[in-house]
DNA sequence: AAAAGAGGTTTCATTGTACGAAATATGAAA
DNA sequence: TTTCATATTTCGTACAATGAAACCTCTTTT
């Protein structure tokens, strides 16, 4: 079990990505034997034992009661509490006023490694909802949050991620061809703001806005999802919303130079 | 800057260790230079270089836009959504149906190396409202989330918890005896939830109760928090649902045996 | 009650990795 | 241009991290 240095890996530590690794094969909090992890990652069992070891000793993982299962430790939680904290911090009182004005669920995300990573979220009280999770991931060309933040990217982040392989078909309505991709691009940026009517989930739409950092770059979005019939009936509130608060958002990031849309 | 090996860290491996600390070093979204983080940390900047570059492989941390900086990276994010999953998911709704019946601040903390860390929370709407944040900490003594726990602790654990020195006063009102704090975790057994009326914060107050798993251990609470008068004078609405909803959740984590309170 | 089994913990010798030091590159300021 | 500050790379060496195997501890089987 070695992996050879290359140009990527040659300054790192080997215990310390090793040690990583074991964190990442805690799925849903799940509770592992140290003999299960060790079969997981293909370790040796001592060795996996004092990786363990050390990432218990500042909280990353934790023994469970009976004292045989690891699972992994709360100080994720405070650490993860600190990434982008300047962002999700600026966005959630503008989400928060979304959400009581429409109750629909509010997502915040970002763009990483070519999918959607939702960041914070509040979920609609209805019965009838739409909500991922925090954490979670979604692909970029089915939803309004990876299409807002996508169709102000350059041409050069663009194309890697218009690969035609990549545009996964996850319903009737998903947009698999590169070339209407970018025509869709087109028109969310020209608008302002990205649709999602069923491409994901037949039946879920999603309206979302993109946030753009000092430099103008879209570091993130915001947007509200939930049956088609509500949001799409509501469209004409929700989308200059919306676009307020992105607006907003992106101001007091730094961002001045040209608005960021015209409905 | 080498630490002797003890029992305590006697299986643990160094490189991890130390690289864990770097994560430690950024506060709040900070982004910070090589430089400084090895300042911070007192190691040498070689060595620092490389524990980053293995943590950035694993997306533990990330380099800034110019290169010249590292942050937090956004894996933390994933894999602490990972943490306590079933507690959380399975209050998530019993504390949104809080919330929306009250609109105060509901949160949801365990304890934590003798303090309360808070693990979910739905802020209020109000404009004058009281709100943590998630993955921050309180002190026990002084909040309805931590006596609602520490009530339910055996002898042996509570007993280190009660050392006069370690009960802070933070406000007029914090119990800071531990001979009156027993007889307050007396009371707080007694009726099944706890109080805070100003003992963190002069003019907030807190009503909390405890959820206990499967083995009857209270392993966390579910808190209302908000400005006194509008808090107290909710009371009696406010302790029946409270107490209902941690009911439920502790039944959902498999606890059955007595019943949790008696109002 | 003894034996077997399964998993966790400890010891130990050895190797090769992680380390510090120093050289080199990069980039900003003067 | 030089100077300074910081990041990256190289290199030899010490000792940290490792695999193997022994040794616990607890549960299950006979």
């Amino acid at each position: 079990m070695k992996t050879p240095r290359t140009i990527e890996n040659r300054y790192v530590v080997e215990a310390v990505v090793r040690a990583l690794d074991l964190l990442e094969v805690f799925r849903e909090g799940e509770e592992l034997t140290l003999t299960e992890i060790s079969q997981r990652v293909g370790l040796h069992k001592s060795r996996v034992f004092r990786l363990l070891q050390s990432l218990a000793a500042r909280g990353y993982v934790e023994r469970s009661a009976d004292g045989i299962r690891y699972a992994l430790g709360v100080k994720l939680i405070e650490r993860a509490a600190c990434v982008r904290r300047d962002l999700r911090q600026l966005a959630l009182p503008f989400m928060q006023h979304l959400h009581t004005q429409f109750n629909e669920t509010v997502n915040l995300a970002i763009l990483d490694r070519q999918e959607v990573l939702y960041i914070e979220m509040l979920e609609s009280s209805h019965p009838f909802r739409m909500a991922a999770a925090v954490g979670s991931r979604s692909p970029w060309h089915s939803t309004a949050l990876g299409k807002a933040i996508v169709a102000h990217l350059s041409e050069d982040e663009l194309h890697p991620l218009l690969q035609a392989e990549r545009l996964v078909k996850l319903t009737e309505r998903t947009i698999t061809d590169p070339g209407q991709m970018r025509r869709e691009l087109e028109k969310v940026r020209r608008r302002g703001y990205a649709l999602d009517e069923g491409e994901t989930e037949p039946g879920a739409a999603c309206i979302g806005a993109p946030i753009f950092n000092h430099e103008g770059r879209p570091v993130a979005a915001v947007s509200l999802s939930g049956p088609a019939e509500r949001i799409l009936t509501n469209r004409r509130e929700i989308v200059p919303a919306l676009l307020a608060a992105c607006r907003e958002i992106s101001r007091r990031l730094g961002f001045h130079q040209r608005s960021v849309a015209n409905v």
